[in-house]
RNA sequence: GACCCGUUCGUCUAUCGGUUAGGACUCCAGAUUUUCAUUCUGGCAAGAAGGGUUCGACUCCCUUACGGGUCGCCA
């Protein structure tokens, strides 16, 4: 029998990282053993649906690439998959608790009459929990059914579960104390449950409870900072999970391949940003060129910058120096304008070096004179003009960067002669050398 | 408050009774790159506390402390 497992998120704020990472767990145990990922939207609570957060998760799951084998949009045997749509459903399912004499009218609402008794939840990662419902004080008869007819989660959430034939539930740890109920409900019906798997929650750097608000919360947010889904996908799934390996860069495929619920860890995890950034690069760095060029690309437009014909060349030299898409274009802008607005204190840092005269100078007409234009040769001029002042020529590369960048850091010099040009290296060098005179 | 779950470097984690308690992020130092980033090497840094059990406990049990979760006609 095949593993199917679901995502059944509330389509009522943005898709914040818990719940990705929720779908995320629940789509590598489908994947990894060839079973099925179904996403459910349970739309119950109709005064706080919005359709901004249905894109949200929709956008969100398919940003992080998590695509659904049931659900909206591709459907499936068990459908609808919006909980809005599967009214008879439920009442179908509700008259069998009438039947069976276990629910009872409130206030105009209907209460599920709780089994008595200790109820123990076989939690694949808590293992076993007992909670008494012998306590009816901490434990009382709950409500699945508004008085204004509509159905309250827990039932849904149980009767879609039962009706989709879900065997595994990955879930927050705050629904375990919620498992009994829903384990009540399905022994009233007679069925078996799926099996469960309560996972950590994730907190903020300082401890607290992740909310919405938080930085990093919204995976909506994600893409426009220059996060790369697979990063935050392996990030993600090492937040509460471990391989049991010292690796920890994983592709999608690789992690599909190495999950397992015995890696999940019980107590929760505090989100690190700047190991997501690191993450990131490490990503950023393992992608092919072209598709470095082609995600940075927006990026750069986005900036106002011109997106010149070799752009690859451009986004190459920097590939390694980025650790989030969002930082291209500050690296690139000197590359693609022409003029450059220089860091004071940069070229207050190489000002006094004796390099700076043979920049200033000699270094103008080598650079001029070389034809035709290269790294290499340019390189070649460059060491024989220091090697004429006695110079090492590793002591003209820190203030030519700075001539030709206006920075202390960036792409390999190489890069930079190369992609600048004989023309734009030379006016540069002339601009350097009245910027270190006059001021 | 009651009931659950948890507690290893600042953070993410390995360890399933016997280890100099390992790796990663961050930070610091050095090497390589004639430059920056990358990379490499080294360093700082941990078993919440107290009792047991055991020849031997980070690992098993109990207590306390702390953290998180749940106690809705929200999901």
């Amino acid at each position: 029998m095949s593993i199917r497992t679901r995502f059944a998120p509330s389509p009522t704020g943005y898709l914040h990282v818990g719940g990705a990472r929720t779908a995320l767990f629940n789509w590598l145990l489908a994947r990894r053993h060839g079973g099925s990922f179904i996403l459910r939207i349970e739309d119950t609570d109709e005064a706080r649906n919005t359709p901004e957060a249905l894109d949200a998760i929709f956008g969100g799951l398919r940003w992080l690439g998590l695509d659904w084998d049931e659900g909206p949009e591709v459907e499936g045997a068990h459908g609808p998959y919006f909980q809005s749509q599967r009214r008879d459903l439920y009442d179908a399912w509700f008259d069998q608790l009438v039947a069976l004499g276990r629910v009872y009218e409130d206030s105009g609402a209907w209460r599920f009459r709780f089994e008595r008794k200790p109820l123990t939840v076989h939690d694949l990662v808590c293992g076993e929990v007992t909670i008494d419902y012998r306590d009816e004080s901490n434990t009382p008869d709950m409500v699945i059914k508004r008085s204004d007819g509509s159905y309250v989660f827990h039932f849904v959430n149980v009767v879609d579960d039962l009706e989709m034939e879900v065997t595994h539930v990955i879930r927050g740890e705050d629904h375990l104390m919620n498992t009994p109920k829903h384990l009540q409900l399905i022994e009233a019906f007679g069925r078996r449950p799926p099996q469960y798997a309560h996972i950590p929650l994730i907190l903020n750097p300082d401890g607290s409870k992740m909310s919405k608000r938080d930085a990093g919360a919204a995976v909506g947010d994600y893409p426009r900072q220059g996060f790369l889904p697979q990063a935050v996908v392996n990030y993600l799934a090492l937040l509460g999970w471990s391989s049991k390996s010292d690796e920890e860069i994983f592709g999608i495929d690789e992690l599909v391949h190495r999950f397992s619920l015995e890696g999940v860890n019980r107590a929760p995890a505090r989100f690190d940003l700047e190991k997501c950034k690191w993450m990131n690069q490490q990503h950023a760095m393992r992608m092919d060129v072209a598709a470095f060029t082609a995600a940075a690309r927006p990026f750069v437009e986005a900036a106002g910058l011109p997106v010149p014909e070799r752009f690859e060349a451009f986004a190459a030299a920097v590939q390694t120096k980025v650790r989030l898409l969002d930082e291209v274009p500050a690296a690139l802008d000197f590359l693609l304008r022409d003029a450059i607005v220089a860091d004071p204190q940069a070229v207050a840092k190489v000002r006094g070096l004796d390099a700076v005269p043979l920049l200033c100078g000699p270094l103008v007409g080598a650079f001029d004179a070389v034809a035709p234009w290269s790294a290499q040769a340019a390189k070649e001029a460059m060491a024989a003009t220091a090697a004429a002042a006695g110079l090492k020529p590793g002591a003209l590369m820190l203030p030519l960067r700075v001539a030709l960048s206006g920075k202390t850091q960036g792409p390999d010099l190489a890069d930079i002669l190369e992609l600048l040009g004989k023309d734009r290296c030379v006016q540069r060098l002339r601009d350097f050398a009245t910027a270190v005179t006059t001021s």
